[in-house]
DNA sequence: TGTCAACTTGACACAGTGTAAAGCAAATAG
DNA sequence: CTATTTGCTTTACACTGTGTCAAGTTGACA
């Protein structure tokens, strides 16, 4: 808890997300090792991998600000503004999170890694759905749908799998990728004026 | 080779399809349990874990008549209804091959079992691809999209994963999934009239 | 000087995959 | 009617990676 003790746990926490990000081999001996510390002392961190993987995941979302990139959307005045901000946002921050996101997937059979990941989603649904809410209140939300069914088609669009397929399987850009997300999303969600 | 020593390599397939898509550990001693044979029987019809999850994917994709169940599509008269009844097959199909599909998507470190599944998912997007060649035709295909990104798109909305997502986390019923994914496909490709 | 916390060292248990070798039983060939 | 081959079993073992255990070291601090 002090902060004295966050050096060690920190490093161990840092030098598994470089592994991870550069997907390299992460084995409880290689994030030691890039630690710089003893395999054990990570278990004196860490109850088990699943555990670390957990750790590395809000640290990373901790690093890269992840509720400043919020703002924008949050701010939004439109519903469709908030639509397009929110999928800016997660253009920007997948990219971020997809390696480490698989690996915690990978280890879903774990409960407490399934938690984590399950939270994870939920707060990425969460954002969809304030953003479809606020399109249904503008009254700009199309047939046939309703807010539910509108968050969940808008979240599986968002999902890092996706993300993945398109960015790093079909190679599509950043820009790209935001950009016809959105002239999908609007075409999906959006009634016409 | 001969139809005689397919009896127990069938009956290996047969017991890992089994085992995986009820949701049970699968580990290679409960599959030879499963088949009725030793765990070492096992290796001697599959080189390792990874060809054997190949062959039961091939196994079930033979077994549940793709190529049949296709030809809906392949003979749509319009893009549009090329589209539609592509989304019905798959609709159709993900829930025969989730479970496998996952396990091999997780097997995907050892080489053939990715090569093996990028074969498979280049064999659903070959159908997107044609699909939406069949729009172009009918010079039906909206803005902005060319054939290639459109094609890109629809092959996303059609994973394994948005099909997971939408139907066993987010409760669709197949149903559902069909016609809001037709309803989201039409939107997003096909030119207003 | 003593003790406490953080870390190291080395050994080990366990699961799961894959390999190796000897044996066995039924079908097939000479 | 033997001899061989084929398909499978049985037992044993090597290897990797996770997680546990216990004793030892080191530096800070009372």
């Amino acid at each position: 808890m002090s902060s004295d003790s966050q050096t060690t746990r920190n490093r161990i926490l840092i030098a598994t997300c470089d592994l991870l990000t550069a997907g390299r081999p992460a084995r409880m001996s290689d994030i030691a090792k890039a630690a710089g510390v003893s395999r054990q002392a990570v278990y004196l961190h860490f109850d088990n991998r699943a555990d670390l993987l957990v750790a590395a995941m809000r640290h990373n979302d901790d690093a890269s600000g992840v509720e400043a990139a919020l703002e924008p959307s949050r701010n939004a005045a439109t519903g469709v503004a908030r639509i397009d901000a929110f999928i800016v946002f997660w253009g920007d921050h997948a990219p971020r999170i997809h390696a480490l996101a698989n690996v915690l997937w990978d280890a879903r059979k774990d409960p407490a890694a399934r938690a984590a990941w399950d939270e994870r989603m939920g707060a990425v649904r969460d954002g969809c759905a304030a953003a479809i809410q606020h399109l249904a209140q503008d009254g700009q939300l199309a047939d046939p749908w309703d807010e539910d069914t509108a968050t969940d088609l808008f979240w599986a669009m968002l999902s890092v799998r996706n993300w993945e397929m398109l960015t790093q399987e079909r190679s599509w850009s950043q820009a790209d990728y935001v950009a016809h997300l959105q002239t999908q999303a609007h075409r999906t969600f959006v009634a016409a004026a």
